[in-house]
DNA sequence: GGTAGACCTGGACGC
DNA sequence: GCGTCCAGGTCTACC
């Protein structure tokens, strides 16, 4: 079952999918040589894989399903995906951030792979927080095998997850009962993804909400909000310390680090994340290869602060 | 408002 | 093969 969706004019399939880590992470699936992003959906309680490929830049995606769906699930395997790539983000929006920082105009570099729901995004970036990036590969690929039978759990599925079982079989640690409670809040409708994705709420708001929320602090609030696609927040964290230091010449203790990093991207305003992250991203091609060679087994072994040095 | 220490896992290292 | 150390944000208690 095969169809098409409808990308901006300047869209690059490898281009844009390698742009920020979560393309590594199960149940997505870069295809270096291919070309291709594999992605696994749930639809009517069965595993689909979406196989996603572009001839051409601007060109419709071709979407390849491994099995017919629903007209209504193929809509909604859809719509994932163009959250996921981004593509209400369109060549003038694109525009908007060369224009203030004009440094990624060549290579185009603007749109940041995200996943299919806020849900999703919320939990990724949980498992992302204090750990290496090992194990959150790890962290992500139990969770689907165990909890989502091949595809990311559903809230609701994690919701009904004991706390022992994700500690004990998908290893995520002591964030097993935060990410119980996560799920809960949003299998309940305590905490509705539509209130956070509106963008009509100041960044302060969403901001100010999702430090309520269970396991997130000041780094995973501000990550979640580049992830819904405010950009003038930088989740600071301990590679922002190392690419403060070994990039930007950065001197001092951690904190102090921090501060000046924050203070160096202060100008780029509502596209300071943008700035701050390609730059990094830029760092790691330089160390690695461009991005759309990367397998998750290498970046596993290569991708922590300490690696990148 | 700032800070110390606990929370887990997995990899590196020394023996 | 075993023990120890370390990296990595959030949370709570305390000053």
């Amino acid at each position: 079952m095969v169809f098409g969706l409808a990308a901006p004019r300047d869209f690059v399939l490898k281009r844009d999918v390698c742009s920020y880590g979560y393309f590594l992470l199960a149940p997505n699936r870069w295809l270096p040589r291919e070309g291709a992003l594999e992605r696994v959906f749930s639809a009517s309680g069965r595993v689909v894989t979406a196989r996603v490929t572009q001839a051409r830049r601007g060109g419709e995606l071709k979407v390849a399903l491994s099995r017919s769906v629903s007209k209504s699930e193929r809509e909604r395997i859809g719509a994932g995906l163009s959250r996921m790539l981004r593509l209400d983000e369109d060549a003038a929006h694109v525009r908007a951030f060369h224009t203030l920082d004009p440094r990624w105009k060549a290579s185009g570099r603007a749109r940041l792979f995200r996943s299919p729901t806020f849900f999703e995004d919320v939990i990724k970036t949980v498992t992302s927080c204090n750990v290496t990036w090992p194990s959150t590969i790890q962290m992500n690929r139990r969770l689907c095998e165990v909890v989502g039978g091949g595809a990311f759990p559903s809230a609701d599925q994690l919701a009904r997850t004991r706390v022992q079982t994700l500690r004990a079989r998908c290893r995520v640690g002591y964030r097993d009962a935060r990410i119980v409670e996560l799920s809960r809040m949003v299998a309940r409708g305590e905490v509705d993804p539509g209130w956070f994705e509106d963008p009509g709420r100041s960044d302060e708001e969403v901001r100010a909400a999702l430090m309520e929320l269970p396991g997130i602090g000041p780094y995973a609030a501000n990550n979640i909000l580049q992830l819904l696609g405010r950009y003038a927040h930088i989740p600071l964290d301990t590679e922002s310390v190392r690419h403060g230091r070994a990039v930007l010449g950065l001197t001092g203790s951690a904190a102090s680090v921090m501060k000046k990093v924050r203070a160096h991207f202060a100008p780029f305003g509502s596209q300071m994340f943008r700035s701050y992250w390609f730059e990094m991203w830029a760092h790691y091609e330089k160390k690695a290869g461009p991005s759309w060679t990367w397998e998750t087994e290498r970046t596993a072994k290569t991708f922590t602060a300490s690696g990148m040095k």
